[in-house]
DNA sequence: AATAAAATATACCGATCGGTATATTTTATA
DNA sequence: TATAAAATATACCGATCGGTATATTTTATT
């Protein structure tokens, strides 16, 4: 009964740790630590480290998505809410949602060269951002808010690697200097592929 | 007398291993594996495993510098040395030149929380990074190569930005998709930076 | 309130961690 | 070729690793 709860509560306090400081990094002792729970609650809950590391990784992935959903609602255009898009990830920088930084970048530089089942959900998040930013561009195309020779798929892998990029660079600089440079360039570039007769508001 | 060479071949050997297991992650008795050396000659040639990682992160970044020269050398036009600079990043995700994948990405990753001596000296190869790109561009303007409205700062964050969040998508996801993406947009934007006046090759 | 069951804590396991003291081997010098 | 010195190997250290068996506590049911 209790356990859905505690298992939740698990996640929450951990997720962080293993954005700090990697799914080997993190020890159970840290993991005990930041939960104030022993080694036996927690493998009560969970069956071993891997499956803690596993599902903080969802709790982490659906964090963002969550946050992401709230941060576009209630815009209608498609540019405020590729805007919103960009001024969210911009704030990984040194107010991510989990601390650490960007969980996905995280992992997979992580799991790139090890850990087959990691690189499967870390790629299904990246992809599913993907979707999303080509399909606002897409649907912003269809709807006379963008020009028609905007290249959706090209443009959404552009932005979100770039902010990618830059919240690698910007966290170990310390220095919000690159991914101002990089929000700044893809915001001129919605200006410039946005069709000057639509002026939507949203 | 020997120690030189020794240390060197250390580095050699031990460089891709922390490039894929991660300055933690990866152990001595990985280290002492790799070389076949054991822990007492490993350790009569440097102080500690924190000066092995450290070494081992200057030789790949040494080693990276070393090809960007010689990618560019025997190039006159700025536009085709910008090219052969996106083509040798690109090769990063299936044939990095230090195995493991990008030693700056990787190393930023995981020295963005903890570790500060790490994260100046990857900062600093970062920054050396974008200042050869964007001279590139700037020379390139003062040349007439590139149209006068060109940003070379700009632009040099955008492209590096790109190809670093491209990297960490393809070596994840296991497909150059993502990176293709990139390089051509990277090359189509110097394309449209270009002057049609001028006609160089290099 | 008694009791069964679920959840957590305690105490321990072998393996591996980074590191070191010392013995042995290899190399350079004479 | 004898000898000093440099380099490497061996054997060990305490600490921590992930994991487990069992004891204790907390919770739910009656």
């Amino acid at each position: 009964m209790k356990a859905a709860l505690t298992k939740k509560f698990i996640l929450e306090k951990t997720a962080p740790i293993f954005n700090k400081k990697g799914y080997e990094g993190a020890s159970l002792a840290d993991l005990s630590a930041v939960t104030g729970l022993t080694k036996g609650a927690l493998y009560g809950n969970f069956r071993d480290k891997e499956a803690i590391a596993e599902a903080a990784f969802g709790y982490s992935a659906g964090t963002v998505k969550g946050l992401i959903r709230k941060e576009l609602k209630g815009k209608t255009a498609y540019k405020k809410q590729l805007c919103a898009l960009l001024d969210f990830f911009a704030r990984y920088v040194f107010e991510p949602p989990i601390p650490g930084g960007c969980p996905l970048l995280n992992t997979a530089v992580e799991a790139d060269d090890h850990r087959v089942s990691m690189r499967k959900v870390v790629t299904c998040e990246l992809m599913r951002i993907i979707d999303l930013i080509s399909g606002l561009l897409r649907k912003g195309v269809a709807a006379g808010e963008f020009k028609k020779d905007t290249n959706p798929k090209e443009l959404a892998y552009t932005f979100f690697c770039a902010i990618e990029g830059a919240i690698m660079f910007s966290r170990v600089e310390g220095s919000c200097e690159p991914m101002d440079i990089i929000v700044n360039y893809c915001k001129n570039k919605l200006d410039q592929i946005s069709n000057p007769l639509c002026n939507k508001n949203g």
